[in-house]
DNA sequence: TAGTTTTAAGTTTTT
DNA sequence: CTTAAAACTA
């Protein structure tokens, strides 16, 4: 085989291609960062469906992001197109596809919908009467992590989350009310098929029999449940692959679990084990440097990673005074960069915490860096786009009480409290339909409450009337395949900003949900608040729609609308990223499985990096931590730290990072006033200067005329724009239309909203 | 009861 | 400083 093997074997390295030949016993691939394992994972499937003649149907991967699940088949499909038929999923999504056709069997409905955080908040406040907020969420959390745990109310081991008799009464409850709703959360998605795997040995074969071949990337993030289920999937004729690194274990509070793969040569005997320790990423000085952080852990399965790149820059750490002089700091080094040639897509600044990024937003936006955030895209959390999901929802599930309390009174139409546990407590006592329920009790309700339950259930019909029958009954939806989301849409269709005009359908899905946000009233209710508060409510409901559109308009389109949504929020549709020249702004956890020419990490300082008084094990992590995003660099690594910091509004004093202290001295630069106990090199080079922030430098001109057509404008938040249009509208002033730089365009009162801007001329 | 104002609280990391 | 929860008023 080794001899006449084809080009894309020939690109292996020799432990590579011992990974990619590997059969028989259940194999642990050891890859250390950027060692190509992604390149072993989709060689090893081209590979078996090309030489092997395996039936790409019965291939399974499991990844933990969809970023990398899709990473994983595009790379797999470029060697051999048949890969499009392999199973590339994230445990997640496998979760919720094994439980829409195999949920019966634990009575669950295959119309089920996935609740996030919030619902499982909001549901767990219905049972928690009179419990503040941040005790409820707590509960939350716990729950979520006994079911990482594979934990059930009644097991004895739970008394390690919450010993409390309390806890597991509340726990109980919580399942035993969804259960009777018929949706699930998170940890359903794994803990159910695993029960409904154990409980069903005929289910379980039919799986053993189709996987012939199972593998799972990033394997050290994988938590007790995720094992199980792996564990009910293999059966003695099943080949097992795990790929992944004990020193990028960084989702502990999540429920992964180390031991996962430290222990995986004993759970799984005849384990044999592949290390793949040459880096194909990073010069040797970044390599040096992020290893000399880690070693500090204990309890490692220990590996050297070495550089395949050789010598290079060393890396640069700069002593700032404060957060502002940091985010000056980076823009000037990529601005310098740019001026020779080197694009802003070269660069990544990393942070530990999604607040950090607005202030490299504010630079960057007063200097025109064009960038993009990654993760923490809050679109979806939004009130208006969750009203309308809720809505959404609700109508392919009317027994969701999370849903039905959320929009049956928005906009207030009369529709309490108490009139909402009327109507729950009915539908208790029959199949918890709660539509059904508020249509038995009309008659006893008040004249205002009964109008706007009306109201409601006839937006509901409406809503419902906009769905093709061809899917119309839940057991049709079972069918079909809620995998990818139909074509995609390269075309940004218009409807943009407009927030004068009302909200309008376009095809597909659309159809249904533009009907039910304006018949629910939810589209009024914004849009008379948009012009005041110079919201975009409209247009986020608008681009909800948009997305909407390339579904089908069926209960089955709106399963996998809804799912979608719940199991990829990252809205990175972006075809092809790196097309765009824009910086990267980014969390460490979200850069795994990332790389990039340049990395600036930021807030290296105690409480920041690592986060609080970490200590122990969680302290390990934080290291891992450090580890992962230093090794994402290619070419230059950047560590930036603060003396001050505003936190909470106040700005405190801060401390250099602990890591920073453990970091190798020998292939570092310091730049900066290093405080006690650093050594500056490079004395003094050239600190950037405060720039003089624009927004402010010129007063505005008052009253009436203030605003020119044309006139260019800075927005705190949108960045430069100009002003595309100017309305009179009555008593309130004049409303002006801005089209921003970024494309998107929006009105403000500009009596209201004068404050937010600075005029900068109009010759700019 | 609905909508507003005041006060308090709190900020990891994510499928 | 920004958001969410309690308190208050029309």
């Amino acid at each position: 085989m080794a001899q006449n093997s084809p080009p894309y074997l020939e690109a292996l390295n020799p432990e590579q291609r011992a990974a990619v030949f590997h059969s028989g016993s259940p194999l642990l691939i050891l890859a250390g960062a950027g060692s190509g394992k992604t390149r072993v994972i989709t060689t090893k499937i081209a590979y078996l469906i090309r030489e092997e003649g395996l039936d790409p149907r019965s291939i399974l991967a499991v990844t933990f992001t969809n970023k990398a699940a899709r990473e994983m088949a595009e790379r797999a499909r470029q060697i051999d197109e048949r890969a499009a038929d392999a199973m590339l999923r994230t445990f997640h999504s496998f979760g919720a596809w094994f439980l829409r056709r195999n949920g019966t069997l634990a009575n669950l409905d295959s119309g089920f919908v996935i609740y996030d955080d919030d619902d499982t908040v909001a549901l767990l406040s219905t049972l928690m009467d009179d419990t503040p907020r941040a005790e409820v969420k707590q509960t939350a959390h716990k729950i979520a992590r006994a079911k990482d745990y594979f934990l059930t109310p009644d097991d004895p081991e739970l008394d390690l989350i919450d010993h409390r008799k309390k806890f597991r009464k509340t726990y109980a409850d919580y399942e035993e009310r969804m259960a009777k709703i018929g949706n699930v959360d998170f940890g359903d998605l794994i803990k159910k098929p695993v029960e409904i795997l154990r409980n069903n040995p005929g289910t379980a074969e039919r799986f053993r029999e189709r996987f012939r071949v199972i593998m799972v990337d990033e394997y050290q993030d994988a938590n007790i449940a995720q094992f199980e289920l792996l564990k009910e999937l293999c059966g003695p004729h099943t080949y097992l692959c795990v790929v992944g690194d004990d020193d990028q274990s960084i989702y502990r509070f999540r429920g992964a679990e180390v031991k996962n793969i430290l222990e995986f040569p004993n759970r799984f005997p005849g384990t044999e084990i592949i290390r793949l320790e040459r880096n194909y990423r990073s010069i040797e000085p970044i390599l040096r440097a992020a290893a000399s952080v880690v070693d500090h852990n204990a309890g490692r399965l220990g590996k050297k990673l070495l550089s395949e790149r050789g010598a290079g820059k060393i890396p640069v750490l700069a002593f700032l005074p404060d957060q502002d002089e940091e985010a000056v700091f980076c823009r000037v080094l990529i601005e310098n960069a740019r001026k020779s040639g080197v694009p802003y897509s070269h660069w990544a600044v990393l942070y530990r915490t999604n607040a950090q990024s607005q202030g490299f937003e504010h630079e960057f936006l007063h200097h025109r860096i064009p960038y993009r955030v990654v993760g923490s895209l809050k679109f979806y959390e939004r009130e208006e786009v969750k009203d309308a999901l809720a809505l959404l929802a609700f109508l392919v599930n009317q027994r969701d009480e999370v849903a039905f309390r959320r929009v049956v009174n928005k906009p207030s139409r009369g529709v309490g409290p108490a009139t909402m546990d009327r109507i729950v407590t009915e539908a208790m006592f029959s199949d918890g339909n709660l539509a059904a329920a508020a249509r038995r009790i009309t008659s006893e309700l008040s004249a205002k409450a009964r109008s706007g339950v009306e109201t409601f259930l006839g937006a509901l019909e409406k809503g419902r009337a906009a769905l093709n029958a061809d899917a119309a009954t839940v057991e049709t939806a079972t069918a079909a395949d809620t995998t990818e989301p139909p074509a995609k849409k390269t075309k940004k269709s218009a409807a943009r900003g407009g927030s004068q005009e009302a909200l309008r359908a376009g095809e597909g899905l659309s159809v249904c949900l533009v009907t039910l946000v304006n018949e629910a009233g939810i589209a009024g209710y914004h849009l008379s608040h948009d012009e005041i508060a110079g919201n975009q409510r409209i247009g986020n409901l608008q681009e909800l729609a948009n997305g909407a559109s390339i579904y089908p308009a069926s209960v089955t389109g709106l399963l996998q609308f809804l799912e979608h949504i719940e199991l990829d929020r990252s809205l990175e549709q972006d075809t092809d990223d790196t097309a765009v020249d824009v910086v990267t702004l980014i969390t460490l956890h979200n850069t795994k499985g990332l790389e990039f020419r340049r990395v600036i990490m930021t807030g290296i300082e105690q409480g920041v990096f690592p986060w609080e008084d970490k200590k122990g094990d969680e302290l390990e992590e934080e290291r891992r931590l450090f580890y992962v995003g230093a090794t994402r660099a290619m070419d230059e690594l950047y560590f930036s730290s603060c003396a001050m910091r505003r936190l909470f509004g106040r700005t405190m004093p801060m401390e250099p990072s602990l890591f920073l202290r453990e970091l190798d001295k020998e292939c570092l630069q310091v730049i900066g006033d290093a405080p006690y106990g650093f050594v500056s090199t490079a004395a003094g080079k050239s600190r950037p200067k405060p720039s003089a922030g624009i927004s402010g430098s010129k007063p505005q001109v008052s009253s009436d005329g203030r605003w020119h057509l044309g006139d260019r404008i800075y927005h705190d938040d949108h960045g430069y724009g100009a002003i595309t249009g100017i309305r009179e509208s009555g008593e309130d002033g004049p409303v002006i239309r801005v089209r921003f730089d970024t494309g998107r365009e929006q009105h403000f009162l500009s009596l209201h909203q004068s404050s937010h801007y600075t005029r900068i001329g109009s010759d700019d």
